[in-house]
DNA sequence: TGTACATCAGTGAACGCGCGTTCACTGATGTAC
DNA sequence: TGTACATCAGTGAACGCGCGTTCACTGATGTAC
């Protein structure tokens, strides 16, 4: 399990039933995160649903926002942890860049789907308050694509543009965004709706197209 | 000037004097909007600005809220109805669909870039509070899409899918979620940074090639 | 094995701050006769 | 042209509510001798 960095903390736990109260506080605040929005979910929401008293919150988070940091670094260090195993270079030899685009956009998915709500508020909070913490670890994702650049570079010989390096990443940050789109927010902005697979197999399509690799994917016949 | 819905108001303006100071308190609020959050403005600012007092600002809103929808419906009204000029279908007979992909894009990017700020604060509150208005709002702008749709499946030859309508749908959906992130937050979440015409070239071309449609846009050779 | 002491952990009532909102009052504008 | 009255518009100090945070206190755990 990922820990936290010390400058959250008023202090690092020392004992177990500190270690399982910090636990159940973010998890708590995780799941509730799920339902409701990050300021409106009071501190007395949080504990009550962890089962421990305002007191034991302050005695581990320096204040609400370092509670938010904390799920942030503990989400983030599985995102990466995991992001890496599926970008390892090696096993992707002799592999075409339509399987890699397509592991590397369900990865996403995934991760994205699982913590939905904690997400939501992460992209909120990088949005509204100029905390440069969550804008930097925002940042800190984009270092797992540089992998896919070099995968990408390396089967550059598909791709018939004269600078694909810039293609590699402007068609990358373009299906990015609008995935997030799709998986955070796609049930409150309308518009059509597809299932997670479908969004997958069109976004790899999209940014085949969009590099010039050929391809077979076909859409889909009707939405969901 | 777009009027704004009573629901909003406390009593629409009688007076020459009572319209004026409203309509300083939204353009103040517009301005603000471009520095800070919607949260972080406090009535104090935006009167201040406005040149009025507190109660000068309830005498014409409801609440704070109500200043915000009534900023949203007067840039919808505008938008809209510019919008459905850029889409007289007449116009474009005997046109391409890359003008009018084109040309629909410049649109967007252009009012959006304009309103920035404002744009920013409701698609944040869009997701933050549960106000079916302000989602509501977000879809009425899909209702233009309707007219873009329209346009491209009379050249619906040029596309070589058997269910053109779903790909123009998914297509246009992925094109504008990353515009406007290009757009309203590309500066913050990092990533490449191209020119806005360069993100309505190369959206252009993402969207024509995947519906199949051939063209000769060729992508950039540096970003900016 | 027992005792004394230090530190960790947890409790929850009370505090306090910021900011949206109210309200008693003054002044401006319009209208009827 | 003047007067009386109703309504509109604007003022800004004071209020009040919600919620994050504090703090005096109790209990648990660990350690030294």
């Amino acid at each position: 399990l990922a820990e936290i960095s010390d400058t959250q903390l008023v202090q690092p736990p020392q004992q177990q039933r500190s270690r399982k109260t910090m636990d159940q506080i973010l998890d708590a605040a995780e799941v509730l995160l799920g339902e409701k929005n990050f300021d409106d979910l009071s501190i007395n929401d949080i504990v009550e649903k962890a089962g421990c008293s305002v007191g034991a919150f302050y005695g581990r988070f320096r204040d609400k926002e370092a509670l938010l940091h904390a799920l942030d670094e503990r989400y983030f260090a599985d995102f990466i942890a995991e992001g890496e195993q599926v970008l390892t270079l090696s096993q992707w030899d002799g592999k075409s860049a339509e399987d890699i685009v397509r592991a590397v956009l369900e990865f996403l998915v995934t991760s994205y789907s699982r913590q939905r709500g904690l997400l939501r508020t992460l992209s909120l909070r990088a949005r509204l308050r100029d905390d440069a913490r969550f804008q930097a670890r925002e940042r800190q994702a984009w270092t797992l694509f540089q992998k896919l650049q070099e995968l990408l570079l390396e089967r550059s010989a598909e791709i018939p543009y004269s600078n694909p390096e810039i293609v590699i990443k402007f068609g990358f940050q373009t299906v990015f965004y609008s995935l997030r789109e799709f998986i955070l927010w796609g049930d409150m902005i309308g518009g059509i709706s597809l299932s997670p697979e479908q969004v997958v197999s069109e976004l790899t399509r999209i940014y085949l197209d969009y590099l010039g690799v050929p391809n077979e994917i076909q859409p889909p016949n009707r939405a969901v």
